[in-house]
Parts: structure tokens; C-alpha cells; sequence
DNA sequence: TCTCATGTAATTCTATATGTTACGAATAGG
DNA sequence: CCTATTCGTAACATATAGAATTACATGAGA
């Protein structure tokens, strides 16, 4: 699939596809070609690739929209409530981990698959 | 305290305190008072007043950094993860909600008053 | 050799949060 | 009563991050 296809189905640019599956790539997950009939190939096996892998080779982006500001702040106020709440959020994240790493690749194109199914027959 | 001082403390312009504190004004958390010697003060008892409270009036602001981008996308592949996380997400919010149940304001006023001796007994 | 693709750097665009300015209204002190 | 102070709020400016766009180089195949 070309970066165009794929930035046809995202909603979003060429460009700004060739920037994310280039981390792809670079983990091993998918390969590029160049040139006629070039783009994006899958290089794993879904089956062992979880969402949580995912995560991980596209930086580790943050999961909370709320929380810690600064790591170490000079705030006595702000220290209190780091404290109170960085234990909730070590949980939190750690279970949002587990469930991440529990779904694969696979596990999404069958669903996909059977969501596909239905909706053909639903259309004829 | 005023807003002129509030935003030394935090950092932010007063103007900016006043938008966030209004919030908490209208919901009775706080006060204030125009003229001399007015001003911010607290309205509520900090041992009822929990950090979900304040999620709640300050307009539950996303918790999340990362998931559900369309509620209901036409596009299969973003349906089958929605569907593969929705219960996750549902699931930490619910952890994270309970947390935020569980600590007050006096819980955080008695961790501060805890740091401020400390900080006092390591300066003399 | 020409076209189609990716690779990547540099620049521009855009949306959101914050900062800033401005002015009105209320309050207390002189 | 007048003035300084302080909140209330609208309007505008700025900063920031992410995405979009442009530009150009590289490689692959017909």
C-alpha cells in the first residue's frame, strides 16, 4: 500500500504517513520499496504483535492528559498532590500496559474481518 | 488571596486565575470580594471536597492522551480497536475516578503542613 | 530515461491554551 | 465623595505542538 492509500484512509498526509510507519520500519514491522509498484508491506507476524509493541516503537507517548507538570517541583502544594495521586497513575498505567499487550495485530484483523463480513451482507 | 498573588504562585497571569477560579466560584467552592483587602477565599469544607470534585467543576477535562479519536468512525480498522479498548479505557477511568474520590483537600492541607515543618526543621 | 515511490529536511499552517490589554463594576479607606 | 484596589469579562495577541506542505534527493522498474 502507498503512503498515498494509507494517508487516503487516515485522513491524513503522505508525508506525515512516511514519518510514522518510518518508526515502523525501523523496528522490523514493515517494509518499504521504492519505485513502481513500491509501499508499505507488513514484515510480522500479527500474531505477535501487540498494541502495547506499538506503543512502545512510537515513542512512548504519553497516556494521561492530566496529571504531574513538573517531576520535581519546588510547590509544597504541588508536592502533595504528586504524592497523593503517583501511586493512581503507576496503577492505571500499568493496567492500560497489560490490556495493550493482550491485543494483537491478529486479534484486530479478525474482528475486522468479521465486521467486514457484516457489513456486506447487511448491504445486499 | 488575590489573583495577583495566586499567579506568582503558580505561575500564571491573573487574569488566567480568574477564568479557572470563576469555575470554582460557581460551584460554591470559593469566594470573592472586589475592592480593598478583597479577594480569593475558601468557601467549602476541605474535608468534604474531593480532586473528583473538582474534575467535575472544572468541566472533566480529558483524563486520556491517547484513544478514541472519533466516537463512531465509518472506518473498520478504527472500529475494531475502539471495540478492543473501549472497556480498558472504561476500566482506568474508573480506577483513576475512584482515586480522585478518595483524596480531599484537608488530606492534601495536612501532607502540606507535613512538607512545610520539614522544609522549616532542614533550614534551621 | 522517465515515472513512480520512499526518505527527509525545511517551512508553513492550524488549533488550543495561555498571556495580555482594556474597561466595567463593586468595595473600602481617606 | 473620590480614589485605589480588586474581581468580571470580553477582545485580542502570543506561544506551542502537531500536522500539512513544499522541496529535493534516492532508488526501482517499465
Amino acid at each position: 500500500m502507498t503512503s498515498e492509500a494509507l494517508g487516503q484512509c487516515l485522513g491524513a498526509h503522505p508525508v506525515v504517513v512516511r514519518r510514522t510507519m518510518g518508526l515502523l520500519r525501523e523496528a522490523g514491522l514493515v517494509s518499504a520499496e521504492r519505485g513502481h509498484n513500491g509501499g508499505w508491506r507488513i514484515a510480522a507476524d500479527l500474531e505477535t504483535v501487540s498494541l502495547r509493541q506499538l506503543h512502545i516503537v512510537l515513542g512512548e507517548p504519553a497516556l494521561f492528559a492530566v496529571g504531574h507538570r513538573n517531576e520535581a517541583p519546588e510547590c509544597l502544594v504541588e508536592q502533595a498532590v504528586n504524592a497523593a495521586l503517583e501511586g493512581t497513575f503507576a496503577e492505571a498505567e500499568a493496567l492500560l500496559m497489560a490490556r495493550f499487550a493482550d491485543v494483537t495485530l491478529a486479534d484486530l484483523a479478525r474482528d475486522f474481518a468479521r465486521r467486514h463480513a457484516e457489513r456486506r451482507t447487511r448491504q445486499e
